[in-house]
DNA sequence: GCCAACGTTGGC
DNA sequence: GCCAACGTTGGC
Protein backbone atom coordinates (compact mmCIF):
# COMPACT_ATOMS: atom_id res chain seq x y z
CA UNK A 1 0.00 0.00 0.00
CA UNK A 2 1.50 3.70 -1.06
CA UNK A 3 0.92 6.52 0.29
CA UNK A 4 0.95 10.16 -1.77
CA UNK A 5 0.32 14.15 -1.74
CA UNK A 6 -1.58 15.54 -4.33
CA UNK A 7 -1.48 19.11 -4.86
CA UNK A 8 -4.59 21.02 -6.23
CA UNK A 9 -5.35 24.60 -6.49
CA UNK A 10 -8.98 24.95 -4.36
CA UNK A 11 -9.82 27.51 -6.92
CA UNK A 12 -9.85 25.18 -9.67
CA UNK A 13 -10.52 21.72 -7.78
CA UNK A 14 -10.94 21.69 -3.73
CA UNK A 15 -11.46 18.42 -1.61
CA UNK A 16 -15.41 19.80 -1.51
CA UNK A 17 -15.10 18.98 -4.88
CA UNK A 18 -14.24 15.93 -4.49
CA UNK A 19 -16.46 15.48 -1.58
CA UNK A 20 -19.25 16.52 -3.17
CA UNK A 21 -19.20 13.38 -5.83
CA UNK A 22 -18.10 10.71 -3.34
CA UNK A 23 -18.98 7.99 -5.72
CA UNK A 24 -17.60 9.43 -8.61
CA UNK A 25 -14.47 8.95 -9.91
CA UNK A 26 -12.12 11.53 -10.98
CA UNK A 27 -9.42 12.19 -13.71
CA UNK A 28 -6.41 13.53 -12.48
CA UNK A 29 -4.99 15.13 -15.26
CA UNK A 30 -3.31 17.82 -16.53
CA UNK A 31 0.13 16.75 -14.64
CA UNK A 32 2.86 17.56 -17.38
CA UNK A 33 6.25 17.57 -14.78
CA UNK A 34 8.78 14.39 -15.73
CA UNK A 35 9.23 13.02 -12.11
CA UNK A 36 5.57 13.48 -11.62
CA UNK A 37 5.10 11.33 -14.34
CA UNK A 38 7.01 8.40 -13.13
CA UNK A 39 5.42 8.13 -10.17
CA UNK A 40 1.80 8.22 -11.63
CA UNK A 41 3.08 5.77 -14.27
CA UNK A 42 5.14 3.24 -12.75
CA UNK A 43 4.28 3.69 -8.93
CA UNK A 44 0.86 4.83 -7.92
CA UNK A 45 -1.42 1.51 -7.40
CA UNK A 46 -5.21 0.70 -7.12
CA UNK A 47 -6.00 1.16 -3.51
CA UNK A 48 -2.97 3.68 -2.96
CA UNK A 49 -4.15 6.48 -0.43
CA UNK A 50 -3.54 10.26 -1.46
CA UNK A 51 -3.59 13.76 0.35
CA UNK A 52 -5.31 16.39 -1.25
CA UNK A 53 -3.42 19.37 -0.91
CA UNK A 54 -4.79 22.73 -1.20
CA UNK A 55 -1.74 25.17 -2.92
CA UNK A 56 -1.61 28.69 -3.82
CA UNK A 57 -4.99 29.61 -1.03
CA UNK A 58 -5.74 30.95 1.98
CA UNK A 59 -5.20 27.96 4.05
CA UNK A 60 -2.87 25.80 2.05
CA UNK A 61 -2.16 22.61 3.56
CA UNK A 62 -3.66 19.01 3.74
CA UNK A 63 -7.29 18.96 3.20
CA UNK A 64 -8.18 15.34 3.12
CA UNK A 65 -8.01 11.98 1.88
CA UNK A 66 -8.75 10.40 -1.62
CA UNK A 67 -8.00 6.74 -2.85
CA UNK A 68 -6.70 5.68 -5.87
CA UNK A 69 -9.44 3.81 -8.34
CA UNK A 70 -7.30 3.55 -11.20
CA UNK A 71 -3.79 2.95 -11.85
CA UNK A 72 -1.57 4.90 -14.28
CA UNK A 73 -3.00 5.05 -17.92
CA UNK A 74 -2.40 7.84 -20.39
CA UNK A 75 -3.51 10.82 -19.92
CA UNK A 76 -5.78 12.04 -23.19
CA UNK A 77 -5.71 15.60 -22.83
CA UNK A 78 -2.26 15.97 -24.29
CA UNK A 79 -3.77 14.04 -27.67
CA UNK A 80 -6.81 17.50 -28.04
CA UNK A 81 -5.69 19.88 -29.75
CA UNK A 82 -8.57 21.88 -28.41
CA UNK A 83 -7.09 20.89 -24.55
CA UNK A 84 -5.00 23.88 -22.44
CA UNK A 85 -2.68 20.46 -21.68
CA UNK A 86 -2.44 19.38 -25.56
CA UNK A 87 1.45 18.16 -26.11
CA UNK A 88 2.31 18.35 -30.13
CA UNK A 89 5.33 15.74 -29.44
CA UNK A 90 3.32 13.15 -27.69
CA UNK A 91 1.71 10.62 -29.48
CA UNK A 92 -1.03 7.66 -28.71
CA UNK A 93 1.37 5.09 -29.60
CA UNK A 94 4.21 6.72 -27.39
CA UNK A 95 2.18 8.81 -25.08
CA UNK A 96 4.08 11.24 -22.97
CA UNK A 97 2.02 11.66 -19.98
CA UNK A 98 -0.23 9.91 -17.85
CA UNK A 99 -3.39 10.18 -15.13
CA UNK A 100 -4.89 7.88 -12.39
CA UNK A 101 -8.51 8.10 -11.20
CA UNK A 102 -9.26 8.99 -7.39
CA UNK A 103 -12.35 9.01 -5.45
CA UNK A 104 -12.88 10.99 -2.08
CA UNK A 105 -12.17 9.23 1.09
CA UNK A 106 -12.40 11.91 3.80
CA UNK A 107 -12.50 15.89 4.55
CA UNK A 108 -10.52 16.48 7.13
CA UNK A 109 -12.40 18.72 10.10
CA UNK A 110 -9.66 21.64 9.65
CA UNK A 111 -7.18 21.61 7.09
CA UNK A 112 -3.89 20.95 8.52
CA UNK A 113 -1.70 23.91 7.91
CA UNK A 114 1.38 24.04 6.07
CA UNK A 115 3.02 25.75 8.84
CA UNK A 116 1.67 23.06 12.13
CA UNK A 117 3.41 20.76 9.19
CA UNK A 118 7.01 22.02 9.06
CA UNK A 119 6.24 22.32 12.81
CA UNK A 120 6.54 19.02 13.65
CA UNK A 121 10.13 17.85 13.51
CA UNK A 122 9.25 14.39 13.26
CA UNK A 123 8.20 15.34 10.02
CA UNK A 124 11.10 15.40 7.78
CA UNK A 125 10.82 13.34 4.24
CA UNK A 126 7.78 14.76 3.08
CA UNK A 127 8.91 17.16 -0.06
CA UNK A 128 6.00 20.30 1.30
CA UNK A 129 8.23 20.87 4.07
CA UNK A 130 11.44 20.89 2.09
CA UNK A 131 12.55 24.41 0.49
CA UNK A 132 11.45 24.71 -2.86
CA UNK A 133 9.89 21.82 -3.53
CA UNK A 134 7.63 21.94 -6.39
CA UNK A 135 6.50 18.77 -7.57
CA UNK A 136 2.95 18.24 -7.79
CA UNK A 137 2.67 14.43 -6.88
CA UNK A 138 4.86 12.90 -4.39
CA UNK A 139 5.48 10.00 -2.29
CA UNK A 140 4.53 10.14 1.73
CA UNK A 141 6.31 7.62 3.65
CA UNK A 142 4.26 5.55 5.80
CA UNK A 143 4.96 6.81 9.28
CA UNK A 144 4.53 10.30 8.37
CA UNK A 145 1.15 9.38 6.91
CA UNK A 146 0.16 8.22 10.34
CA UNK A 147 1.43 11.13 12.33
CA UNK A 148 -0.75 13.38 9.95
CA UNK A 149 -3.49 11.41 10.14
CA UNK A 150 -3.53 11.64 14.35
CA UNK A 151 -2.95 15.08 13.76
CA UNK A 152 -5.90 15.59 11.45
CA UNK A 153 -8.03 14.08 14.11
CA UNK A 154 -7.60 16.16 16.79
C1' DG B 1 2.25 41.10 -6.12
C1' DC B 2 6.95 39.73 -4.91
C1' DC B 3 10.54 36.76 -5.50
C1' DA B 4 13.25 32.43 -4.76
C1' DA B 5 13.60 28.04 -6.56
C1' DC B 6 13.29 25.19 -10.00
C1' DG B 7 12.32 22.97 -14.80
C1' DT B 8 12.69 23.61 -19.67
C1' DT B 9 14.44 25.47 -23.86
C1' DG B 10 17.59 26.48 -27.31
C1' DG B 11 21.97 28.48 -29.06
C1' DC B 12 26.48 27.29 -29.40
C1' DG C 1 26.61 18.68 -23.30
C1' DC C 2 26.91 23.26 -21.25
C1' DC C 3 24.55 27.03 -19.54
C1' DA C 4 22.05 31.48 -19.90
C1' DA C 5 17.53 32.94 -20.56
C1' DC C 6 13.10 32.30 -19.78
C1' DG C 7 8.67 30.64 -17.81
C1' DT C 8 6.27 28.62 -13.94
C1' DT C 9 5.31 27.36 -9.28
C1' DG C 10 3.93 28.46 -4.89
C1' DG C 11 4.64 30.41 -0.15
C1' DC C 12 4.36 34.54 1.92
Amino acid sequence: MGYWLFKTEPDAFSIDDLANRPQQTEPWDGVRNYQARNFLRDDIALGDKVFIYHSSCKTVGIAGVAEVVKAGYPDTTQFDPESKYYDPKSSETNPRWFRVDVKFVEKFPSVIPLSTIKSMPTITELGVVKKGSRLSIMPVVENEWQQLCAVAKR
